[in-house]
DNA sequence: ATTTAGCACTCTTTGGTTTTGAGTGCTAAC
DNA sequence: GTTAGCACTCAAAACCAAAGAGTGCTAAAT
């Protein structure tokens, strides 16, 4: 879509300053912002025409203008121009970080908080994704004579643990040869690896061992296909009722269907193929609920590899020059201090 | 305070209706859902001198009455009859937990979901206290030629890793005395005896392998010290919106103090000594954003000792006869489960 | 001494009406 | 193409009236 230069300039001006003060914009108050030399009437005409071409809509006919989200798309497409992420704000991110976190899980939920404090908005945040990690090691912690706690840590520094409980005492000799079939079968395997087909075939294999040692070997899967899935976390719901006080009654909508990880899910990774943030407005969005809303994503990647994404989610009235980049900082200094912290020199 | 038995019946009564409907109850409202063989005016003298006794208040001089804080306190320590947990809900908890969660932390995260779900209300929970928990087996592995995952677990079954970096090569020497240093002065230990004191006496004692081994074994002190920590968790944040719709704005505020976890932790530690689910009923609870809520606490025990606790946060007018029991079921539940899990046989 | 019927009074809620004012679209002149 | 002017629209605010639920009080009844 060609826009003229004037449109662009009244386009751009409306979407910042809606954006600023949530009122509806209208010809006058939008001239005195902006330094033309124009008059109000001209501004209407130009107005009614970025109407008709779908770009502002009226909430009723003696309103002024709101972006629609086609309108946002123009300008975050076209007119918007990245804000710098200054200094203190810098400052304030990496401050949140605190002293070496490094259990990952930790440090993502912790930057999807500080985003939310940083932006006042709801922020997700997924846990690295296990594809592509492998299995680093496995041990049994024996709490009891039949009991035993297994732990898993992948190369990605993701540590799983459940309790096997088998009907055999777990000795010495017991626990030695789990950690021979887990030397053979598990360590240096790719998470993805471990299904049900490896494990029916590990198990025929097995012999007069089986019985004993089944429980555990159960154990070490089922925590391979934990630690594949990906988790999804939630912080900053409080921020949704500051926006959605508009909006009447969709802030419980809203705020229900973000407990659930599922949808979330597959919004985060349906995001941002390619680009580098991924910006969804309003109806853009696959999901009903969001149809009010604004999803900004973005990936983080270890050693190259992306391995899971960091977003916020807002109105579709979102600063958007000044959260894209901040999205993206973080998301890019949550990659780096985990490839820092398990790079393998 | 002494009431003769009509007062008792008219206040329990009101505290019920209105816990039910949300409105103020008048004196006729009241008489068709009673059967009692008098008059409304009678009623209404009686709500006079209840009223007198600050029991009952009136929003404004011309509605029916509510409960006040003390009528609530009355209605619950002499007046409710805590209902039976049935069947149907006792299922529905139970197969909330699945099939064995067996890490601490997801376990009583999961509690406070399931709680959340059951009761409409918010919930919190605590992961078991380190108090008294020790030091069960500590690892170290590398994932790099200078850096190694320190992973530690309790007896409580908590696990803590974090990356440690040192200067040096950490080469199977280096390991082996780390494991030595581990092995007599950790393992074994109260999580709660590893404090700074005990660190400068080992460091101290420990010659010429400081260098090398420092980083490690402080990361071991940190992670003890993390261990011993109960952290708080919170869900159904979204059922706060359900209830303070009412309430105007404090759901806001309501969700922005429960985000931060200290004082939490606080109003749960300070909770339920020695009784067994502890009540709280808006002003009694230490903290004004909480003046309009009840808080419903109740103590797990992991092999007789109270470990951590779990609660609700609901408005004033919550049903507490069916809510108190509720959550002690589930505590009780969750005690067993890691009683069970985590018994040395 | 309680209980009750009756009644005047209070105060929120509801709904309708009016006023206000920001903003528009159109027309005609520049 | 731009602008001044004007009639028109419509949400929001202000105002007012009526309705209704519920009370407290008094005086009679039990």
């Amino acid at each position: 879509m060609e826009l003229s230069e004037r449109k662009q300039k009244i386009l751009g001006a409306i979407v910042e300053l809606y954006i600023k003060t949530g009122e509806p914009v209208g010809s006058k108050s939008l001239l005195s912002e902006l330094d033309m030399s124009v008059s109000s009437a001209t501004v209407r005409n130009e107005m009614a025409e970025l109407s008709a071409l779908g770009l502002l809509e009226q909430p009723h006919t003696s309103a002024g203008r709101i972006p629609t989200n086609d309108g946002y798309r123009y300008y975050v497409d076209n007119l918007m121009v990245n804000r710098q992420v200054d200094e203190s704000l810098r400052r304030r991110i990496e401050a949140g970080f605190g002293s070496g976190i490094s259990d990952p899980e930790k440090l993502l939920e912790r930057a999807g908080e500080v985003l939310a404090d940083l932006t006042g908005c709801a922020a997700v945040s997924t846990t690295p994704s296990g594809e592509g990690a492998y299995i680093r090691r496995v041990e049994a912690v024996p709490v009891g004579t039949k009991t035993a706690m297994i732990v898993l840590m992948t190369s990605t520094g993701v540590i799983k643990s459940k309790v096997a409980r088998s009907d055999f005492d777990l000795n010495a000799s017991v626990l030695e040869s789990f950690y021979n079939v887990v030397k053979a079968s598990f360590v240096g395997k790719l998470l993805s690896e471990v299904d049900t087909a490896m494990m029916q075939t590990l198990v025929a294999s097995m012999g007069g061992d089986v019985f004993t040692l089944l429980p555990l070997i159960t154990a070490v899967s089922d925590l391979a296909q934990e630690a594949v899935h990906t988790e999804v976390m939630l912080g900053g719901q409080s921020n949704i009722l500051h926006h959605n006080s508009y909006y009447g009654n969709t802030a419980y909508e809203l705020l229900e269907f973000l407990r659930r990880g599922e949808p979330l899910s597959k919004l985060l990774s349906s995001a941002t193929e390619g680009k580098d943030v991924d910006v969804k407005i309003g109806s853009e969005n696959p999901y009903r609920q969001l149809m009010k809303s604004s999803v900004i994503v973005s990936n983080y990647n270890i050693d190259g590899n992306r391995r899971g994404s960091i977003g916020i989610i807002g109105p579709t009235r979102i600063d958007y020059a000044n959260l894209i980049p901040s999205v993206k900082y973080l998301t890019d200094l949550v990659g780096e201090l985990l490839t820092q912290t398990f790079k393998e020199e």
